[in-house]
This record gives C-alpha cells, structure tokens and sequence, in this order.
DNA sequence: AGAAAATGCGACTGCATAGTCATAATTGAC
DNA sequence: GTCAATTATGACTATGCAGTCGCATTTTCT
C-alpha cells in the first residue's frame, strides 16, 4: 500500500542497465590497453564483459562512442585532481607542484585511464580528420591546466602565456609517459622521471617568466 | 664484346625491385598518415602505390614488417641530424640547441616520418607485448641522444644522468609534438612552442646538474 | 496475475580484408 | 632468339567482424 517507489532511487532494470554499461566500459578500457584501440574488436569487449554482442550496440553507438566516453571520464578524472579553481592562488612553485601530483597519483592509481588517453591523443595528433568528435577532452584538459595557471602567473591578464604553459606542462608530463614506457621504464622510473622534470620547468620556467616562486 | 656488366650498377630487374620496394614504403607512410597505422588496409598501401597487392607481400611480410621498417628509417633520419658522436664537444647549451634542431629540422622537413614515428612511440608505450619487434628503434634513438650528452655533461661518467636527461629531451619534443598537435596548433605554433621548451630546459637543468652553460 | 516496457541475447547477414597462388611480364644469360 | 630467373599481378579463398533483428528474460505498472 504505503511501499511508494521512493523518487531517490532509481528502479532495479535501470539500476542493472547502468550495471551493464559500467562493465562494458571497464572491459573496453582494459581490451584497448591489451590488444590496442583499433585492433580491438567489439566481441573482444562483450565477451570480456561477459555480455552478449547485441548488449553493447544497446548502449553505444560503436567503437568511437565508447572511446569517446572513456577519454571523458579520463579527462574528467584528471580534471579532479586538480585544484579546484577557487582554490586559494598559492605560489608558483606549488601551484606547478599541484599539477604535476593531479597526474602522477591518476598515474599510479590509474595507469589504465591514462594510458588510454594518451593513445587517444597521439590518435588526435596525428591523424585528428578520420576520427570525429574525439578532440574535445583534450581541449578541456588543457583549459583546465591554463585556469589553474592564470592566477599565478606575473601577469594574470597574460592568456596566450598561460596556455603555452599550459601546453608546456601537458607536453612534459605526457611525453616523459610515452617515451619512457616505449623504452620500456618501470612505471616508478617514469614518476621519478617526471618529478626531476618537474624540478626543472620550476627554474626554468620561473626565470624566464620572472615569477616570485 | 667489350660491353662487360658495370658491376656498380645493380642490374635492371633489381633497381625496378628497389624502386616498387620505395614506392610501398612512401605509399605506406602516406596511408599510415592518413587513416592511421591500423585502420588502414593493405590495399590501401597498394592502390596507393599503383601496384599488385601480391607485390606487397614480396616486398614485406606484412603490415608489421614495413612498419618496423619505416619506424627505423625515422629513427635513422633522426640519428644522422643528431651532431656525430665524435664531434668536437661543445658547451652544454650549444648541444641542447644542436639536438633539439635535429628533431625540429626533421618536423620541418619530414613531418610525415616524424608522426609515424610518434604513433609507433604510443604504440609501444602502451601496448608493446601485443606487437613484437617495434622497440628496437625507440631504443636506438634515445641511446643516439644519450651518446651526444655524455661529453657534455659535468661527469661524463654519469651514465644515469645522461640517460635520465635523454629520456626528458625526448619526453619534451615528443610530448611537444602530441600535445600541440592534439589541441590543434599549428605545426609553426609547436615549433614555437618546442624553443620555449629548450630554454626552460637549458636553464632548468644546467642548475640542477651544475654544468658550466 | 497479466500486460507492457525495458533490458539482454546471440545467430545471422553482408562486407571487408589478409594472405595465397597460378599466371604474366620483364630481365639476364648464352 | 631462347631459356631461366626474377619480379609483378589480381582473382580467389578463407576468415573475421560490424551491425541487425527477432526472441528471451527481467522489471514495472495496474
């Protein structure tokens, strides 16, 4: 009688559906680190999800759609560990410190997700006409980085300097990634690689900006 | 008579071989560019190349095999840009400067080998058990970088330092490239971008390793 | 309980493509 | 010119996979 459907929860089949979704997405993003995004097949991801074929198609459009999704998530979950941008502007060399930390722990707690979105990136860079609509997360990214730059630069009107650290710092953190992985580094090779090149943008950097570290 | 073969010149059924043998490799670079490493087709390669598709496979094993081969004439490319390694050893930044032209020069002039050698990079950064024999040239290019820091270093018996410091310039022109890329700059923007990286490098690091600059 | 809606399933169709092979064309030797 | 060796060809086979669709199962509503 008084059993109304409380409104917070939503019912059992969408409960399941969203279910089946989450495994379908943690079984694509573990198929495109094992076999790689294109040489992946959508069976390789059902089965693996331990779904039928026809489940998949029921909750994406193709191959692109799920990479698509993930490489948001990827974004999105980068994007989170960065300070939030109302965060009290702090100096220089700790705001740089902060986002080099916002990479490092997705790349120890997550190397999955990182992984994906770099191979997402080269994919991008290289060849962005054949693969529609995958470019945007990496815009947010690199937005993200530069709102949280703006406040500690010299000159916070400076836009075209945030960005280009922005990208600078994309580049150092994504590149020692790829390079070191392809010379076959350990994953704790690479953070440690990373936190020397951290050291090195800060005086670097710095200097040339003339920022008050 | 006296018409005896030049044994300089290879015969003609050998230079028409070589000759096809070029055009696959030019086609599969264009391909390879164009609808990426692994969504393209042999055919593709082929049509391209205006030759048979049997022709490919007596040329290469298959899509692998003219990869590896591409891959190793990009790093080749790059190697021979580099300063030889007997040059005479000049200040720490004239060689940063030297090999940071290497990688901007081939962009310039061979950007089409550059972003296949980058797609391999990712390749195998993230997946390289799945595709066997595609390291060795990653390798090879960042012991070439390796080589030409060792004489210019404050200890040139500090192998790990002159390593580390190969993987970071690798990591900042690769990252550079990708990320610039990704984000759809320009290719005059990244090389922009790519000189702003070398001096935060140069004074980055020569304080760090306390070299004479 | 019974009807309707949502979700999951996997056999099936059609197409794309890897790799082969018998044949043709070109080249080199004599 | 003739024969043997090398190189090129593309029709063909066999496989693998994308995407569909009718049906089964589960959930929701009344």
């Amino acid at each position: 009688m008084d059993d109304e459907p409380d409104p917070r929860i939503e019912g059992r089949a969408s409960r399941r559906a969203t279910k089946t979704r989450q495994r379908l997405l943690d079984a694509a993003l573990y198929i495109f680190n094992t076999k790689g995004i294109e040489g992946c097949a959508i069976e390789d991801i059902t089965e693996s999800a331990d779904v039928g074929k026809g489940t998949f198609y029921r909750h994406f459009m193709d191959k692109l759609d799920i990479l698509r999704t993930l490489l948001d998530l990827a974004a999105d979950d980068l994007i989170l560990r960065m300070p939030p941008t109302d965060a009290p502007a702090l100096s220089f060399e700790d705001r740089i410190t902060q986002l080099f930390n916002a990479h490092a722990t997705l790349l120890a707690e997550r190397a999955d997700l990182f992984l994906v979105f770099l191979q997402g990136q080269t994919m991008v860079a290289t060849r962005s006409s054949s693969i529609p609509g995958l470019q945007p997360p990496f815009a947010r990214y690199i937005t993200a980085l530069e709102s949280r730059l703006k406040p500690v630069l010299p000159d916070p009107a400076d836009v075209a300097g945030a960005r280009q650290l922005a990208v600078a710092i994309g580049a150092i953190i994504c590149g020692n990634i790829t390079v070191g992985m392809s010379i076959l580094s350990s994953k704790h090779d690479v953070i440690n690689n990373l936190d020397l090149a951290r050291q090195s943008l800060l005086v670097g950097t710095s200097q040339r900006l003339r920022c008050t570290v």
